[in-house]
DNA sequence: CACGCGTGGTC
DNA sequence: TGACCAAGCGT
C-alpha cells in the first residue's frame, strides 16, 4: 500500500484491509472483486492484484508462510528491489538497502548531487551505509529523516542531526537540490459518464477498453477532438438505448490521473418505458442498488460522479 | 532507462 | 490553482 502512497493516505485502508484479510490464507481463498473492493479509492490497483497472487503463491510454494529469503521475497509478484529490501530489512533485521524517494532526496543533498545520476548511485551508498546489526532503524531513520526533517521544500536543517555533514547545507542548496524531473507534459481530456437511473438502481457496464481502470464502471466515452461533450453523450445514448433516453446534463467533475486531466461531463437520464431496453449484451450490463454500487466501483472517479447525483 | 499506472497532500 | 510529490512495480 505504500507504494508511491503517503503513509496518512494509506493508514485507513490498511486497518479495512488487515481486518477483512487477517492473515495470508484469508487473502488467498478471497476473491479479486472483493479485494479490489476494500482496495477501492486508493488507486494503482495492479499492487491489490498482485497482493493477491502473492499471498496464493505463498500458500502454494512456500506453505502458507512468508518467506525471510531476500530472493524469495523479491520474487513475488509486486515486490521489486525497494519493498523486497523494505521487508527484510525492516521486518526482519537483515542487512538489505533501501532506496526511496526520500532516500534520494536526502542522499542528493548530504553530497551535493546537483546534477542527475544513475539510480544504481544510490542503491550502492545505502549498500555500504547500512549497519549488519541496526539494518531495520537505520533504513526506517533514512526515510524518516526524508518525510519529516528533509524535506522537499523548505527542509528543517536546523533539527537535522547530519545537518553538519550535510553539502548542500554547506553551500546553501537546499532548496535547489535535489534537481526536479522533468514531468511529461498533462494531457486534457474530455470524458462523458451517463449516470442512468431506474427505479432506485444504477446502470453499470464493463467496458475492455475503459479509460478508467476496474471492470465495472459507468457508461463513459472520451470525447472524441471535433466533437461536443453533448454530441458524444447522445452517440453514446444513441448506441446504448437507441437514442431513447431523454438525458441532462448535470455538472463536470475535475480528476487527475498521473499524467491525465480528466475533465467528466457528467449527464443523466432516467430509464423508463422504451429507454430501459438497452442495446447492450446482457453480461455487460447490471442494475446496481447502492449497495452494489460500493462493491463494484473501483475508480473513485464514478464514485464522486455518482455522489453528484444524489 | 522510459513509460503507464490513481489518488490525495501540500504549498 | 497548478505543479510537485508520495515507503515503486512490471514491462
Amino acid at each position: 500500500m505504500l507504494q508511491q502512497t503517503q503513509v496518512k493516505s494509506a493508514v485507513p485502508y490498511f486497518n479495512r484491509f488487515v481486518k477483512r484479510f487477517p492473515d495470508i490464507a484469508s487473502l488467498a481463498h478471497a476473491s479479486e472483486e472483493e479485494i479490489l473492493a476494500i482496495w477501492s479509492g486508493l488507486g494503482y490497483y495492479s499492487r491489490a492484484r498482485n497482493l493477491h497472487k502473492a499471498a496464493r503463491k505463498i500458500v502454494d510454494c512456500h506453505e502458507g508462510i512468508f518467506p525471510t529469503d531476500y530472493k524469495t521475497v523479491l520474487s513475488l509478484p509486486g515486490i521489486g528491489r525497494y519493498t523486497a529490501g523494505a521487508v527484510c530489512s525492516i521486518a526482519f533485521n537483515q542487512a538489505q538497502p533501501v532506496v526511496d524517494g526520500n532516500i534520494r532526496r536526502v542522499i542528493a543533498r548530504l553530497k551535493g548531487i546537483k546534477s542527475r545520476i544513475p539510480e544504481k548511485y544510490f542503491w550502492d551508498q545505502m549498500s555500504e551505509w547500512v549497519p549488519e546489526k541496526k539494518a531495520s532503524a537505520f533504513n526506517q531513520a533514512m526515510m524518516e529523516l526524508g518525510a519529516t526533517i528533509c524535506l522537499p521544500s523548505q527542509p528543517a536543517c536546523r533539527q537535522c542531526p547530519v545537518h553538519r555533514h550535510c553539502l548542500a547545507k554547506r553551500k546553501n542548496l537546499q532548496n535547489s537540490i535535489p534537481l526536479s524531473k522533468p514531468r511529461k507534459a498533462v494531457r486534457k481530456v474530455d470524458l462523458v459518464i451517463l449516470a442512468v437511473k431506474h427505479r432506485g438502481r444504477v446502470l453499470l457496464t464493463r467496458q475492455e477498453d475503459g479509460f478508467i481502470p476496474g471492470k465495472w464502471g459507468l457508461p463513459s466515452r472520451i470525447v472524441p477532438s471535433r466533437q461536443t461533450p453533448g454530441e458524444t453523450a447522445q452517440s453514446l445514448n444513441n448506441k446504448m438505448f437507441g437514442g431513447r433516453l431523454p438525458i441532462e446534463f448535470l455538472a463536470i467533475l475535475k480528476h487527475s490521473i498521473t499524467h491525465h486531466r480528466i475533465s467528466a461531463h457528467i449527464y443523466t437520464g432516467n430509464a423508463t418505458g422504451k429507454a430501459s431496453e438497452i442495446l447492450e449484451e446482457k453480461d455487460r450490463i447490471h442494475w446496481a442498488n447502492d449497495l452494489q454500487l460500493d462493491a463494484m466501483l473501483t475508480s473513485s472517479l464514478f464514485r464522486k460522479a455518482i455522489q453528484k447525483c444524489r
